[in-house]
DNA sequence: CAGGCGTTCCCGCTGAATGGGAGTCGTGCC
DNA sequence: GGCACGACTCCCATTCAGCGGGAACGCCTG
């Protein structure tokens, strides 16, 4: 930029003053934005008003700021992944009427498992996911389907790098973690008891394309104890009736 | 900008760009993009560059570019409106299994109805409705039901302006749309036979924030001679759910 | 093999973005 | 009441990042 001292181009700021925004703080002053993108305040004043203007971000009553329903209708309208969502949501729905507890749908997103959607019932046990939220490949069940079936180098990443302990029973030994990941691509589906949250087991299975490769993770969240075959019958079943909507022939 | 012949800030021209994705365009050669949004060749490529590095777009197998994920997920985390969905969502599901039909939620958004979250069946019928798309005030029973609650100037803004006929039931006379949002406030529904589509019956409820006022509708897509009755009250269970989930006690 | 198209690379020009600073408004504390 | 602080707006001289025309490359297709 001229006479930028940070030494980044605008598209850099736009990104670093949306990624200010979490999960958790999803609205702030302008003054705030600016400290956590590292702007001086005037040049925050300037781009966030910019910004309002082109409806990419709004302002609340007490003039704070929050992500606009532009950026989001852009994003959702247009996301390669939204496909995927409305292909599988019909059949997550009858998962979840079946079952009973949280039904989630999650893909390979930078390392991470990335969840696209989740349906809960208002009795559903508790859930740590969110939408959009995410986990790591080796401590979800959702995780382990798409680690399991990933790039190679992708897996030896994951083996080798830290593997962070969420629970007690979240597998951190890499021997270990081999293992499971083979039992995985043997059996086509995995049972991750304790490994998010003490108290809840995931199950998952995958989602294919017509090439076979993994697309996407569809999982459940059952009570620590549950009875597991039934969910993951019911997910294998959602699994291969989301493949056949989209169009996927094998 | 600098030297720039088209006059406009680096803002505008990174809305102009996300915008030439569509519904159904969502994958476009930087080339296309450029055209479309009006900007040189070079330029484009570069932008484009800039937001593939940052994220904010994707390049598929064919080098053809989409919007990226991390732009979804930037949205849908921060959004004020992902607060009102999901807590819709679990009562949207309620309303889905007993009734058996599209349940949509729309809010209002720059004098449109904006479709946040669309629930179907794998058998139900015919709807045009998408995630993220929009209908018309005066032509969906979410939009009337909108447009029955919002500010004056907006009503008399939509009933001065012209009302597109969608189809030959669309109410297309500003005083039969008057009695129409009259009665809609009395009665606290709407009924819309046919018009959006031909073959189907949309009906509405609103969802109120705890001074009373509309902050989205409830809607389901019912066969055109359906009976709307049992419809109608679990959409109105399902709003009063939402608004006690969204800690609203009136 | 020529022509069209998408894309990348190059480069001199320049005016838009930058950010420091001063000023305004509102709020909360002493 | 006065003082301090924070959010925000406005102003403006400086300057370099973005700009876009054009050339060149590779890949189709007819």
């Amino acid at each position: 930029m001229a006479n930028s001292l940070s030494g980044d181009s605008v598209t850099d700021r736009l990104v670093r003053i949306l990624e200010t925004f979490t999960p958790t703080r999803t609205a702030q002053t302008t003054a705030d934005i600016g400290r956590r993108a590292g702007l001086p305040s005037s040049s925050a004043h300037r781009i966030v008003n910019e910004l309002v203007d082109a409806g990419l971000l709004e302002r609340d009553d007490e003039r704070r700021v929050r992500i606009g329903m532009r950026l989001w209708e852009l994003a959702t309208r247009s996301s390669h992944a939204l496909r995927l969502r409305q292909a599988a949501l019909p059949y997550m729905e009858r998962v979840q009427q079946r079952v009973r507890e949280h039904t989630q749908l999650a893909i390979l997103e930078q390392d991470e498992a990335l969840f696209l959607e989740r349906l809960s019932a208002p009795d559903s046990g508790a859930n740590i996911t969110r939408v959009a939220g995410r986990l790591p490949l080796h401590a979800s069940s959702s995780g382990l389907v798409l680690l399991a079936f990933a790039p190679h180098d992708l897996q030896e990443r994951v083996l080798a790098g830290p593997l962070a302990r969420v629970t007690a029973d979240t597998i951190v030994d890499p021997a270990a973690l081999r293992r499971t990941l083979a039992e995985i691509r043997t059996l086509g589906r995995v049972v991750a008891p304790g490994y998010v949250d003490e108290v809840s087991t995931g199950v998952a299975v995958p989602v294919r394309d017509e090439t076979g490769a993994v697309i996407a993770a569809l999982s459940a969240v059952l009570p620590r104890d549950a009875e597991t075959q039934f969910a993951l019958v019911e997910l294998h079943r959602a699994a291969r009736d989301t493949e056949r909507a989209l169009g996927f022939r094998r």
